[in-house]
RNA sequence: GUGGAUGUAGCUCAGCUGGUCAGAGCACCAGGCUGUGGACCUGGGGGUCAUGGGUUCGAGUCCCAUCAUCCACCCCA
């Protein structure tokens, strides 16, 4: 137990971990280009904000939550996804009084208490952006892009992105009682679980994956025949503002939101040779969700996706990511003296701004080159009594193996010299920790 | 919460029907003469065989439980 981590968390280890710093390299800098601006809100919140907000018959809620009472005896739970903090804190912070609309992105772990399998950890990582104050279809629209946009930039092919729309407080209960009415002719062939989504949440029988329930589902009623009529030029617009922006969409009238909050505008993208999990990102519009906690009537939209489904569709596609540079130079010491001198050296290299490092495992001349060796230097610095005694080190290549003697003074020049222009990255592939 | 598979050195795995079965490769460390890496050679350290019970003269090897990992269901990112 002392060693071994909780189960569904992962240690993410140097070797691995560029991937992630890569992956957020290119989120944030997505998130500039459109706009959006980073919020980071507390890892917990008070439990009543998710039961309000994700919906207290949902399953994250019901079964999923990682809940506990603190020593103030308040009930806080960790979060299990970024959006009902986000409104939270607009309106803790009177967000809705500045300019409109409000676009914020965040980054971090989520939490979730399920069984983990790939693609599903109970720490897991989302990035999502929200954006608030605006009913614009054409933002639906751009929020989609972006989902996609960033997909494409990490190199991610076959990516699908699946629309749907839910309509709102007035016609979805229409559509729901149409749905009720027609699965209650054929209830003899769902599944247990739909027979209680019957009265519970009969969309979601559209969903089920019971061959059974799929058969039923033929011939039922939409919900885009359903729709109320802003609900549907509100859809028409979303669809067309894609079609002018060139992002390729499939309509999924069977595509139903996990999450009580949403309405109009639902979407998910799948990416294939992800496993069971294939979903990678998720979203939609959440009209109503401000004013259900306590605030004024704004509407939002927003989107999330899972980074290790991220990264598991790239590494599954065998995508490689540019790699950090690592040192420059390493110094290598010949004896007792050198080994001192090195340690002053060292200093000053990285003072100049240079990456350097040298041995501290006692280890033989012959040992710190191979070490270097190991650790990929480009550039190895060796000294010992003659070197010293003439104010100098030796420079070696480690390369080419060319090496010449440079006085100390120039040390620091002549190594950004040969540094330049070495740095164009590596793919980085191995799950070990490296440099 | 349900189901299936798996659990032997840091890593990947051998170990047949219980009796030299505690191993290999890689990794790590040290050498291959006196101040130099990546190839090669030699040697070395390292495992309570997941944990706890049980069966047996004797168990990595059979049985049970627990824990963990993986995969799938439910659901979701």
């Amino acid at each position: 137990m002392l060693t071994t981590r909780p189960r569904g968390t992962s240690d993410i280890l140097p070797g691995e971990v560029e991937k992630w710093q890569y992956l957020e390299q290119v989120i944030r800098n997505l998130c500039r280009e459109y706009g959006y601006r980073e919020i980071r809100t507390p890892i917990f919140e008070h439990t009543e904000l998710f039961e309000r907000s994700v919906g207290e018959a949902t399953d994250i809620v019901e079964k999923e939550m990682y809940t506990f009472k603190d020593r103030g005896n308040r009930s806080i739970s960790l979060r299990p996804e970024g959006t009902a903090a986000v409104v939270r804190a607009y309106l803790e912070n009177r967000l809705y009084a500045g300019p409109q609309p409000v676009k914020l992105y965040y980054l971090g772990p989520m939490f979730r208490y399920d069984r983990p399998q790939a693609g599903r950890y109970r720490q897991f990582h989302q990035f999502g952006v929200e954006a608030l104050g605006s009913h614009d279809p054409a933002l639906d629209a751009e929020v989609m892009a972006m989902a996609m946009d960033l997909y494409s930039r990490l190199g991610l092919k076959e990516i699908e992105l699946h629309v749907n729309s839910l309509g709102c407080p007035q016609c979805r209960p229409v559509f729901r009682e149409r749905l009720r009415e027609f699965f209650r002719e054929r209830d003899g062939v769902l599944c247990r679980h739909c027979r209680d989504r019957l009265e519970r949440n009969p969309l979601r029988i559209l969903d089920c994956k019971e061959e059974g329930c799929r058969g039923a589902a033929q011939g039922a009623p939409t919900v885009l025949g359903s729709l109320c009529s802003p609900c549907e030029d509100h859809f028409r617009a979303v669809l067309g503002y894609l079609e002018q922006l060139g992002v390729p969409y499939t309509v999924n009238p069977c595509l139903v939101r996990g999450l009580d909050y949403y309405n109009r505008t639902a979407f998910e993208v799948v990416a294939r040779d992800v496993g069971a999990q294939s979903s990678i990102g998720g979203g939609g519009r959440y009209d109503g969700l401000v004013e259900a906690c306590g605030g004024p009537d704004v509407p939002g939209i927003g989107f999330a996706s899972g980074l290790e489904r991220v990264l598991l569709a790239m590494e599954r596609q065998g995508i490689s990511v540019p790699s950090p540079p690592g040192l420059d130079v390493f110094l290598v010491a010949a004896d007792e003296a050198a080994r001192e001198q090195s340690l002053v050296l060292v200093q000053q290299l990285r003072k100049s701004g240079l990456a350097a490092d040298r041995d501290y495992m006692g280890r033989s001349l012959k040992a710190q080159m191979k070490f270097a060796g190991k650790l990929g230097v480009g550039l190895v610095a060796i000294c010992g009594a003659g070197e010293l005694a003439r104010g100098a080190v030796i420079l070696r290549d480690m390369r080419t193996g060319i090496q010449e003697e440079v006085p100390l003074s120039k040390l620091v020049e002549e190594v950004k010299l040969r540094c330049t222009g070495r740095k164009e990255s590596a793919p980085v592939n191995g799950n070990h920790a490296g440099a």
